[in-house]
Parts: C-alpha cells; sequence; structure tokens
DNA sequence: AATGTTGAAA
DNA sequence: AAAAGTTCAACATT
C-alpha cells in the first residue's frame, strides 16, 4: 500500500489515473493496453477494464502475470481481490477456444477446459475428446456464427481454421512504388506465419497516413480477387484512383458496383450502403446474392467501425476468407466491438497519431478549447429553454463570433476552416464574415469551384457544415475551428482532425479550436469528443474566454 | 441511353 | 436525443 503512486483501481472495473503523477508516462502505455479510456474530467483520468480490452491485451502478448505485478506495484491501494480475480479469468479465457482443421481436413471447436463446450453448446452435436480437450466437429459454414455466438457468450475464439484460395489474379504493384515502414510493418503484421491465424484482422492508422496503401500492397501479395468496401462514395472512387495508379491492374480486372454500374471483375469496389440495400418491402437485401457467387480471396473493409450490423450475416459467411479492417478508431458508438473482433478478427497492427508525427509523415497538431460564456442575455435565455432546446442554444452562443474574429485575426496568413453543425449559425457566420459557405445544398459545381479557388489560395477561408465530416476531398487547412459538433462522438472528432493532419508541404503545425459554452450541456458532449486525441496522447489547451 | 428530380431509408 | 447529409431506386425528361 502506498498513497503516492499514479493509480487507483477499483472493484467497478475503473481505472483513475493521475497524469499529474511524475510517473504517470511510464505507466499510460500499459493502461491504454488493458483498459479504455472513457472520461477526463480534470487531470484525473478515468479508464475501464472490459472483456475486449483484456482480449486485445492477449493479442499483445501481454499475460495475466504481468498485468497483475503492473497494477500491484503502480496502485495506491491494494487492487480488489474480486477484480484481479475476474481479470485472471478473462485472461484465461482467450486460450481456452480454438478453431483448427485436424489431419483429416475437418474443422474443430477445441476446449482445453471440460465441460465447456455442452455448457456453451447444448445443441452442438457430438462432444468428444482426445485425451486432452475436448471438440466438436462442425460445418465450416457455420464457422462465423459459432464465433459470433460465443464471443456474445464471453469467450473469444483463436481461430486457426485457414483461409480457402480465391480465384487468382495477375497484379503487381508498378515500379518505384514504396510503402512507408509503418505501412509495410501493418502488412508483415497481418500476413504474419508464425501465429496462424494470420490473414484477418484489423489495422488502426490514423486519417491522413495512407490506409489505402496498405490495402493495395495485401493486393499485390495475395494476387488473389478481392472486395474492397468503402463508406461513401467518394473513398470509392479514391480506391479505384489508386489501385490503378499503384498497380498493373488492367481496366477489365477492376470495376466499381455502385448505383450506375453494377458490374463485378476481380477487384471490385463497392460501399456500405450498396450491400444493405434491401429491396423495397420484402426486406431481402437485394445486392448480396451477386457477391456471394464469387470467390474473393480477400475482402478489404474500409473503416471497418462503420460496418453496419446489418452486414455481420454476411460477413460472418465469409470466414474462410482473408480480410482486413482498416480503421483510424476502434470505438463504435453502438458498442458492439466485439463482433468486429469475431468477425473480422482481431487488432493486428496500430499506429498513434503521435508516432506519425514525431516521424514526420503527418503534420503535428495543437489542440485548443477555448471556453466561451453566454452574454447575459443568453445566459438568462438558457435556463428557460427546454432541455432539447439547451444544447442547441448553447453550441449557438452568439458570443463565438467574436472569439471567431479573434482567431481569424490572428491566423490571418493561414488557410482556415470553419466547421460547425447547425445551418443557421453558419448563415450567420457567412453574413458576419463574407466567406463563402459549403453545405450539403451547395451544388456538386459549386462546391468543386470554391474548392479550386481555397486550394488556390484565392479564398484564405471557408466555412462548412457537416459535408466537412466525410465524402469530400477538402482541401488542405492549418487551421480549424469547430464552432458546434453533434452528439459528441469521437468519430466525428477523428474526421475533423483527419483533415487537417494531411501533410503539406508548406507548414508542419496546424491548430484545431474548438469552441465550447461553459456550464452547459455542449460542455460535457464536446469532453466526450476529446477523448479521441487524449486517447492518441494529446492534451487539449484550456483557454477562458473573457 | 444519358441525365435530372424526388422520396425513402438508415 | 436531433439535425444534416448521403445514397439508393424509380420515375421523368431530353
Amino acid at each position: 500500500m502506498n498513497p503516492d503512486r499514479p493509480l487507483l483501481i477499483q472493484g467497478d472495473h475503473y481505472i483513475y489515473v493521475d497524469t499529474t503523477h511524475p510517473e504517470y508516462k511510464i505507466v499510460l502505455p500499459v493502461v491504454q493496453e488493458v483498459s479504455d479510456l472513457v472520461k477526463t474530467p480534470s487531470s484525473i483520468h478515468i479508464y475501464k477494464i472490459s472483456s475486449h480490452s483484456i482480449w486485445y491485451a492477449c493479442e499483445q502478448g501481454i499475460e495475466f502475470q504481468e498485468a497483475s505485478r503492473f497494477f500491484h506495484t503502480f496502485s495506491k491501494l491494494q487492487p480488489p481481490s474480486t477484480l484481479m480475480d475476474w481479470m485472471k479469468s478473462q485472461f484465461e479465457r482467450y486460450d481456452i477456444l480454438k478453431i483448427v482443421l485436424d489431419s483429416r481436413n475437418r474443422m474443430k471447436l477445441v476446449s482445453s477446459k471440460k465441460g465447456l463446450l455442452l455448457s456453451l453448446l447444448p445443441d452442438g452435436g457430438d462432444c468428444l475428446t482426445d485425451g486432452e480437450n475436448e471438440y466438436m466437429v462442425f460445418d465450416p459454414s457455420y464457422r462465423g456464427r459459432l464465433k459470433k455466438r460465443l464471443m456474445n457468450e464471453g469467450y473469444p475464439v483463436k481461430d486457426f481454421g485457414g483461409y480457402e484460395q480465391g480465384a487468382g489474379i495477375d497484379i503487381s504493384k508498378k515500379e518505384g512504388i514504396r510503402l512507408r515502414p509503418y505501412q509495410k510493418e501493418a502488412c508483415d503484421a497481418f500476413m504474419k506465419r508464425s501465429s496462424l491465424d494470420g490473414g484477418a484482422g484489423v489495422v488502426i492508422l490514423p486519417c491522413g497516413s495512407g490506409k489505402t496503401m496498405v490495402g493495395i500492397e495485401l493486393l499485390t501479395r495475395l494476387r488473389q480477387e478481392t472486395l474492397i468496401v468503402t463508406p461513401n462514395d467518394t473513398s470509392l472512387r479514391q480506391w479505384f484512383r489508386e489501385v490503378k495508379q499503384h498497380t498493373s491492374v488492367s481496366d477489365e480486372e477492376i470495376s466499381m458496383y455502385d448505383s450506375s454500374k453494377k458490374e463485378l471483375s476481380p477487384i471490385t469496389i463497392t460501399t456500405y450502403q450498396m450491400l444493405t440495400h434491401k429491396r423495397s418491402k420484402s426486406g431481402e437485401f437485394s445486392h448480396l446474392k451477386t457477391f456471394r457467387e464469387r470467390q474473393w480471396g480477400l475482402v478489404i473493409y474500409d473503416e471497418v467501425h462503420l460496418l453496419p450490423a446489418p452486414l455481420f450475416r454476411f460477413a460472418a459467411e465469409l470466414q474462410s476468407t482473408r480480410r482486413l479492417g482498416l480503421t483510424a478508431t476502434c470505438v463504435r458508438e453502438d458498442g458492439r466491438e466485439g463482433d468486429i473482433f469475431s468477425l473480422i478478427g482481431p487488432k493486428r497492427y496500430e499506429a498513434g497519431i503521435k508516432m506519425l508525427e514525431e516521424n514526420q509523415w503527418i503534420a503535428s497538431p495543437t489542440c485548443k478549447e477555448i471556453r466561451v460564456p453566454f452574454c447575459d442575455v443568453d445566459a438568462k435565455k438558457y435556463w428557460l429553454l427546454s432541455k432539447k432546446e439547451q444544447f442547441r442554444h448553447a453550441s449557438e452562443n452568439k458570443e463565438k463570433l467574436n472569439v471567431l474574429d479573434h482567431i481569424l485575426k490572428k491566423h490571418s496568413r493561414n488557410k482556415v476552416l470553419i466547421i460547425g453543425s447547425y445551418l443557421d449559425q453558419l448563415e450567420m457566420v457567412k453574413a458576419h464574415t463574407g466567406f463563402p459557405l459549403v453545405t450539403g445544398k451547395t451544388p456538386k459545381e459549386e462546391r468543386e469551384r470554391i474548392f479550386q479557388n481555397f486550394r488556390q489560395s484565392k479564398i484564405r477561408v471557408l466555412i462548412l457544415s457537416k459535408v466537412a465530416n466525410l465524402a469530400l476531398d477538402l482541401p488542405d487547412a492549418e487551421v480549424g475551428i469547430q464552432l458546434s459538433g453533434a452528439f459528441g462522438s469521437r468519430q466525428e472528432e477523428a474526421q475533423r482532425i483527419g483533415r487537417l493532419l494531411r501533410k503539406s508541404e508548406k507548414s508542419d503545425d496546424v491548430t484545431f479550436y474548438t469552441l465550447v459554452t461553459p456550464g452547459t450541456k455542449e460542455e460535457e458532449r464536446a469532453s466526450n469528443r476529446q477523448l479521441f486525441m487524449i486517447e492518441q496522447g494529446y492534451e487539449y489547451k484550456t483557454e477562458e474566454w473573457g
């Protein structure tokens, strides 16, 4: 027992981390490995240990003994024994269940714990034993559903069942195309032979770090028919462009399966929406059938955290196909990370913004939260509003305009993006500053024209609605100002900051401002959004206005 | 056949 | 708990 330590570990699975403690930097990597950040109320950060966080840690090779020793060493108080016992059982679970192919090519679910299979799968058929282990033989088409079901029961499955070969294609990288070191590491980690279950899993890389190159490299290593699924039209087109640009594919070997042209080819790119689209009324997916008919050797899920729940079944069917999930954040707002884990695979590689920034691959960000109080009139009005209206009122705080002027003046030589969630508010900013505004209603050609002008520095400041979150090729900028954000999702923050990080030759530093009305609903939401950058090892510098 | 408009969905 | 944006298919128009 030593009160002079950085951690406080509680029986309710929460870990309180003192960020001002001299040992904070030493302790942080391990804490991040075994738990997830949930709140940062002050200089104390709160993490939570869950089954999933432990299994991710197992995947990274951490063992219970180490974790236990770590907690005992750095905790102010003796960690509760109930928690440690629970952790031990979760660590052990990671090693109990395996899927293997035996010498007669039968697929087996093997358990090293007696009686477990029968209790988990009472309807699972014959449970046999080979002396040491119990096992059940099952039909390979159940592989995905089985894994998902067992995961939901709280038991992850290590899948050594191997993969079917897809139809081969002749494809290679073009001459002179070199991967960045971390991109190569990600591919190697994904393909790792020694772990037997290599060839399926998730690679985590920040926006702007060239995730597509990881996919392209794997494409050319495997040389098999590949399905690429993207979240929207813009990234669909981006994949198409980049695959053509970096590899030897011919026009006949690659196609985009979208609303205008439904065409399958050895390399097919489509969107989640396309796959989940249902034929009206009947409730059946209209396109899945055609995709099932091909022998894919690899499926790439771009931004895999967006994988829609209706597609889980489709993903479950493709368990004997190699699959790569790409993402910048693991967090799903619906808390179904476990399904990604069991259907796509475990985390294979992760590189944070910090590492990439330090190696100059992306720009170096500074995040500032500016706290802007209401004027007297608005402050009084706030308390008269219903709870729903309060959030919006705080987001649209008129004082923010003054702060905006101040920041614009300060960065008068930089390109600036002003981002907000409410059209009314953005119209006001437009009227106030005179800079052009782009929203969802702005026609395509006009958007292009405005972006072009911004790129060529004919326009210095651009006002954007939620169109900025996804879906378009935004020009680079050095300063981002977030006037208001929607119901605090980490993903939103990730996307918006990602916009700024892409490295342009001109400047290496970018600044992201976020304007918040203190003491309101908005403040809570904002702090939830900020978890994203804090997880990445950044601080929001808080400034009071006025 | 290529393009534009509209409404429903998630 | 809410507003904004995207995308599909179907129909309408050249």
